[in-house]
DNA sequence: CTTTTTTATAGTCACTCTGACTATAAAGGG
DNA sequence: CCCTTTATAGTCAGAGTGACTATAAAAAAG
């Protein structure tokens, strides 16, 4: 950056503007994505519902600011929220894409196993999950945001070992794809599913011991937890849906 | 954003931060992958080199600035720079990536086709073309930021049409490979990728009228020109590197 | 003008991967 | 004990891929 640069180099001569990062939290409970989202408590849209986020401290990196926002709005433990995976999706810098000021947001989509309702702690006074396909009329560009990181979390099951962010430590390779068949809004063939995970290398380890014993129906399954790898060689590309679906990772900015 | 959102609103009671962006511009010349640098003028980082970009005017969106310093770095037509691939890479905002002041910098891919030498228009007074590879320290963090575009661009031309915005608006499958090959730095079996690129709908098609004969050799290869498709399907997988190449997809911010 | 060289394009073939499907195993419920 | 449910194993045809060979069309060499 900053090639042409000024001479004098007054700070105060540039535009300043404000930073903010919005997280696009999401889990997948009950076979249906969800996305964490908080009411906003004051105006513009007050009362309407929005992705959590905020300011970025004086010397706070984008990352920090999402790390610490996320623990604050879910109450979260550090340690969790330190291991978890958080990814940055794109930057909005639309000059209008907040009525009262200049503000350029980093957004961030983060994936979190099915976990118990989100204690409103800090700021965030009512936060909880929401249906991803029944999220209102977000604030802001809000609803762009949410869209575009869907879009993302989709795409990224397909090359990268994501899908297990979505699952507890150890995990039955049904509930793996109880997670794509989410995401993707698809059904998968369960043996053909097993087959391309299990040969993908270092995706998933089989854990020893007895099987997971909950209430469950049929012959029970083997446990798995994430392997090293973070890449999916070959990738497992999702059916082409009938319907053409545009693949929406070009062009908009707010 | 903004969730937390103050009580006054006050601007001022929040930190400011100065808003640029940064251009990864790359071509294709002679079989190397080059990128476009300019020298820098003063402090801090005097003489060394750096990607080109600026300041976000007050009302400018973070792409409106990419296209305008681009078109001020490079001389090129308000036509040309606007039809070019523009992406957004990623947001970079260490704290101390700038000694002088905070800055946050939206970092941006380009990709256009060999072109004379760039004009030092503006106020890049020396702007050039350097082979990536070759491509010194650069000033700020201007060496992660080219390392992660270059990565993003070789992940991209494997399920994207990215590869054409390389090629002139008519070109050979030959010059199309010769991207493929460059950008990946691998050689690849040139009946095969012409079987999977004209496989693949709509990502190029054929121009009628007689083949361009420049002072070529063998015989002349029937020339194209990019299709609607922006998606590849299926998509053309890099053959495996046999050293170990970590995706370097993940991580840093800064 | 013929031959050689060079590049583009067509075609072959074995191997792998994939999707669709069937079969068996191991649990719980009646 | 049989039936239902879920997990896992296996089969098979077709598509896709990598490695390779063959032919076509040009320019350069002789």
């Amino acid at each position: 950056m900053t090639t042409p640069a000024p001479e004098g180099y007054d700070p105060h001569a540039y535009a300043p503007f404000a930073v903010t990062v919005d997280l696009a939290v999401f889990t997948v409970r009950e076979a249906r994505l969800h996305v964490l989202l908080v009411e906003r408590g004051q105006e513009p849209f007050r009362g309407r519902w929005a992705l959590p986020g905020g300011f970025l401290l004086p010397r706070e990196s984008a990352d920090d600011a999402a790390r610490r926002e996320l623990a604050e709005e879910t109450g979260l433990g550090p340690d969790t929220v330190g291991a978890l995976h958080l990814e940055q999706l794109r930057t909005y810098t639309g000059p209008d894409r907040d009525p009262r000021m200049r503000v350029v947001s980093v957004a961030y989509a983060a994936l979190l196993p099915d976990l118990p309702e989100p204690r409103g702690g800090g700021d965030a006074a009512s936060a909880r999950w929401w249906e991803a396909d029944a999220a209102g009329p977000l604030a802001f560009d809000h609803d762009t945001i949410l869209a575009d990181a869907r879009d993302r979390i989709g795409a990224k099951l397909e090359y990268s070992c994501l899908a297990t962010a979505f699952c507890p430590a150890e995990f039955t390779l049904g509930e793996l794809q109880q997670v794509y068949e989410t995401v993707w809004g698809v059904e998968l063939d369960r043996p053909n599913f097993r087959r391309k995970v299990l040969s993908a290398p270092d995706f998933v380890q089989p854990v020893g011991g007895p099987p997971r014993r909950t209430g469950a129906r049929g012959k029970p399954a083997a446990l798995y937890r994430a392997g090293d790898a973070t890449a999916l060689h070959p990738p497992l590309l999702r059916p082409p849906r009938t319907d053409a679906t545009p693949s929406a990772t070009e062009g908009h900015d707010r």
